[in-house]
DNA sequence: GTCTATAATCTGATAGAC
DNA sequence: GTCTATCAGATTATAGAC
């Protein structure tokens, strides 16, 4: 019996610290990342500023909650990649690994341009003195991980592949994000860039319909 | 001779409000781009934080010299790039444009890691708040209007080329400053990244060695 | 669990003496 | 031209009542 109650406490704390980590979201999309304050954050969630200090040791460790959910979605958000690619598929005169390739570009595209401000904590990291925890950045390990085993999955052995990809995919929604707020001038580029790249890294999946490029559907 | 001392008056004051500034990069280099405080300021030029109003109107004002400034430090290194060029243009194997395209590659990568909070207040705009005025803007337009006609210069007439490539460019370049700061393992994949672009973009300039790619010499 | 009260400190900006 | 003094707040974080 006391199990059962110390469970349900439990689980109403991870409910309010996941109410508390929305309104930090919130409210960095309405005033900057680094503007976030204790007692607005308090105020969004029903509470004075001292009891957040119930959940979170700390304001960096609300950062650090942001930060592992943020990872959490673009793992998630990701993995959908390769459902994209099998719709993208049918169309005439395009191989499965620039089907592929072009699914890629535009899911990781979207995930960032669909929140700046996530994007700016995820992968830009300009906020001044804040330092994800270990076990956080671990989670953007496996992010880059993930990568890697797409790459591999299609065929792609070239060491800097990745390095290379998220360069320009970065590149690309950064100026999306920073030039062009709302509109369309860097994602139309999508489709070249990811081209572009799959001529650099493996010339030959752009030409041979048959190779095997969909293993892992 | 009334001229004269309100000649020198004015160069005095020309003078504190570039110390000030330079004191506002320092502080931003330090603390980070938003953490730069009046009094903190005042105190890296011997003056308390209300006589740096006297200079100054306001904190935004000061953002907005520093971003000025690093457009104007921006023009006029990017515009030694053709010189770089005609260095590397000896190597074999290489045409003029190629050798051109990777000059300008190093080029822009070695300005914004020579000085990463410049690079976020100019390129990246993550500073919550902050609108450069009109005629700092100004600056910002007339460096990409350098780099389309650096562009042309070499015969490319492809209109994305400006936003594929200050994508890839931009993209490599907050890689390397996020992920590898000091190091290079993005900076090696410069030359590949430039060649890339350049098979893009204009392909017949990476194999005929006659193309009047260095006219403005 | 949440509160009030408060410590201790920082912020941008202004008034007015010298 | 620079200062002191100050306004009118803001900030993170803690102590202790309820």
């Amino acid at each position: 019996m006391t199990e059962t109650v110390v469970d349900r406490r439990t689980l109403r704390r991870e409910e309010t610290r996941a109410e508390i980590v929305a309104a930090a979201w919130d409210l960095a999309r309405e005033h900057g990342l680094a503007a976030i304050s204790m007692r607005d954050l308090g105020a969004r969630v029903g509470m004075r500023a001292p009891s957040v200090y119930t959940y979170f040791e700390s304001k960096d460790a609300i950062y650090d909650a942001m930060f592992r959910q943020g990872y959490e979605q673009f793992l998630e958000w990701m993995a959908d990649a390769a459902a994209d690619a099998r719709d993208a598929d049918a169309r005439v005169g395009v191989t499965p690994a620039l089907a592929r390739a072009r699914a890629h570009a535009h899911r990781f595209f979207a995930f960032c341009t669909a929140d700046p401000v996530r994007y700016q904590l995820l992968f830009l990291r300009t906020l001044p003195g804040f330092e994800p925890s270990a076990q956080s950045y671990a989670l953007a390990v496996r992010a880059l991980e993930q990568g890697a085993d797409e790459y591999a999955a299609m065929g792609i052995t070239d060491p800097d592949a990745l390095d290379l990809s998220t360069a320009l995919l970065t590149g690309l929604t950064s100026q999306q994000i920073a030039n062009d707020p709302g509109g369309d001038r860097w994602e139309r580029l999508l489709d070249r860039a990811a081209e572009m790249l799959l001529r650099e890294l493996a010339p030959d999946l752009l030409t041979d319909r048959d190779h095997p490029t969909m293993r892992r559907t």
